[in-house]
DNA sequence: CGCATTTGACCAGCGC
DNA sequence: GCGCTGGTCAAATGCG
């Protein structure tokens, strides 16, 4: 979960939207995207917290199989130090001690869900948790609440 | 010209 | 069996 304004949120992959639909739980638009690298078939809905409008839910389906890439398509991972590391993605969706913002503003489910983000016979019995070596927190400032810290997933702080 | 977004239609699964 | 909801596809359109 994150808390932003926008639904486009630039968490270093390229999204493209193939869908759109309005959901009864929320009276905002639910919308799907797909991760535009061939090789990648990460999925992901966002949707808007129908309590806070300012606050929205990011469910990433899969892991990718590239490294976050600053460049668009076309240029895949040119660097070596990229492809010795495949798989980066520390996957850890909705971390409950990731979210920061007051609680009860999850309508549905309990939000103190850890079990929900374990895709059953997406990503095997063994958990994908990468550990922090992946992302070099050259970024990670104690200030980044206010901008970094509303674009940035859970899964790429881990804090 | 190429790519991303938009939007309606279509399909599958589930509940009643 | 029918209706509803969620998810995906594909054509059209707009923008860079």
């Amino acid at each position: 979960m994150t808390k932003s304004e926008v639904d486009h949120l630039e968490d270093g992959y390229r999204w493209r939207k193939y869908g759109q639909k309005a959901v009864k739980n929320s009276p905002f638009p639910r919308s799907y995207y797909r991760c535009t690298n061939t090789k990648c078939t990460v999925k992901k809905r966002v949707e808007r917290s129908s309590q806070d409008s300012s606050i929205v839910i990011t469910t990433y389906e899969g892991q990718h199989c590239h490294h976050t890439v600053g460049f668009p398509r076309g240029g895949l991972i040119n660097h070596e130090a990229f492809t010795s590391q495949l798989t980066p993605l520390p996957s850890q969706f909705f971390h409950p001690s990731g979210v920061q913002y007051p609680h009860e503003l999850v309508p549905m489910s309990s939000p103190a869900a850890p079990e929900s983000h374990t895709m059953p016979g997406e990503t095997g019995p063994e958990p994908i948790r990468l550990p922090e070596t992946s992302q070099p927190d050259a970024t990670q400032q104690p200030t980044d609440e206010g901008l970094l810290g509303d674009i940035v997933p859970p899964g790429m702080r881990s804090r």
